[in-house]
DNA sequence: CGTATATTTGATATCCTTCAAGGACGGTGG
DNA sequence: CCACCGTCCTTGAAGGATATCAAATATACG
């Protein structure tokens, strides 16, 4: 399986505007939309639950900086992590369906989140379509990575898993300019591995430090990166096409960033 | 958590216009067109393999009838059942933003799909609003499903894992008119529901053993049954708000199904 | 009918969890 | 500056859940 260099983020304040224009040319009126739409934002504190399953939610929220997790609880009282959202990450893009949420979402870290108003979702669709491709590629993409932690969750042994689950974050900070070649500050505990991973926390320990040993990743104070890339990738079995960027349809071929910048 | 019954779709020889209209009304111009969509449909027979991980999709299925699952396989030769999919369901809906897959898809019974063109789909979502709304409510739902497989698969026990499972499918098929009251008929061996619950075909057999047993679940001669039905939900955490039906966004209220079957 | 396929059960091995406790580390207040 | 505290990481030991191997029985299918 042959791998893409995941394509870092065209540089911009904006994490969003920086993933759809990374290989979409959008015009002024997009980019002025996209911003208005998220003029209003919050700051959480790290710990802050601003999603309760069961609550309803008013606002789809879009990452701009910092770690959430989505989480449910079962009966039992485990907690299950559904999904780590990085800045231009949007959580509940699906609010115009139903605004009762279905999970729980904290604040791994101090985070800032853009409030978008699901009237502005609505307009996109209405009135922007190439900017509704986008959205509609996010969806997407969010349903690529659930497939393939079931995956994991599902005929991966735990070594494995949690470091095909370390080469997909690695891989998606890339995208949006937070982790460099080396590799990426890891704001998860080992914890809330062990919740995203469905193990315990003893376990993914364990796991972990047999990772480290066999050099397949390596941690210091916090910080990740994989000395034998290629053997950790084989060792995940990772294969990167469920993360590609968003290309537009066929259709809309003139809008195709080249290398160069420009239209095609 | 209370659950919602299962609407049962609208009497149709069509699946899709079964459930998109089941709680909105469509028009005639739109019921068309779904129609002349699905003109061009392929039979395919036990086991067959139409879809291939790697390799490129040239349309998005539509099932018609029968049973088809999605999986993919691990460098270890696992493999992993990501998705079963039921009348009424698509495959490969986000064709236009790639059209590589990336997992393989085959039939568990004698099917018919209907073949969509991509082309279609952007249609949709350029000329008819409501429809591409139900698209991404469809959309929506498959995560909504992947999400509550993942926790699953991380956090309940072989036995709840299936029972959940089981309690899923059947809400699914009463939704499509493929199951009645008392239960369904499951399509799936051991071993694949093994597949889906990332178990051993042995453990599935003890676990669903147990389960009859203890006569949460009744197998005769492959149909399915919950004879303590509140017992079977209770014991499986199962909460269905997650399956929830098609409802229009606000802004199109005018066209709201009401329980008389006319426009609110 | 006969043969392949699916289900069931037993025995044993492995993976993973739980319980328990010690050690590292960062933050905070005296 | 240091002592204290909480949180996270680490490791050991034992038990439980699930996998694997193997074989017998049942069921479906040509």
């Amino acid at each position: 399986m042959t791998k893409h260099t995941p394509q870092p983020a065209v540089d911009s304040a904006n994490p969003l505007v920086a993933r759809l224009g990374a290989s979409v040319l959008l015009t002024e009126d997009e980019i002025d939309y996209l911003a208005a739409m998220q003029a209003s934002t919050i700051d959480l504190a790290k710990g802050d639950e601003f999603v309760r399953d069961g609550e309803d939610m008013r606002v789809t929220f879009l990452v701009h900086d910092g770690w959430i997790i989505r989480y449910k609880m079962t009966a039992a009282g485990r907690r299950q992590i559904i999904g780590v959202s990085l800045p231009g990450d949007f959580i509940g893009l699906h609010i115009n369906f139903s605004r009762s949420s279905t999970f729980n979402a904290m604040a791994l870290t101090k985070a800032r989140l853009a409030l978008v108003e699901p009237e502005r979702i609505l307009e996109i669709h209405r009135r922007y379509p190439i900017l509704a491709s986008g959205l509609d590629w996010m969806t997407v993409r969010s349903a690529n990575i659930l497939s393939e932690h079931n995956v994991s969750l599902g005929a991966r042994p735990a070594p494995q898993r949690i470091l095909h689950f370390m080469l997909e974050l690695w891989t998606r900070l890339v995208t949006v300019g937070h982790a460099s070649s080396d590799g990426f500050h890891l704001r998860l505990s080992q914890e809330q591995i062990a919740d995203c991973m469905g193990l315990s926390s003893v376990h993914a320990n364990r796991s972990l430090r047999r990772l480290v040993r066999e050099n397949l990743i390596a941690v210091d104070s916090g910080n990740v990166s994989f000395p034998r890339w290629k053997a950790a990738v084989d060792y995940a079995d990772f294969d990167d096409r469920y993360l590609q960027p968003f290309l537009l349809p066929g259709n809309a071929r003139l809008r195709r960033r080249t290398k160069a910048g420009a239209a095609a």
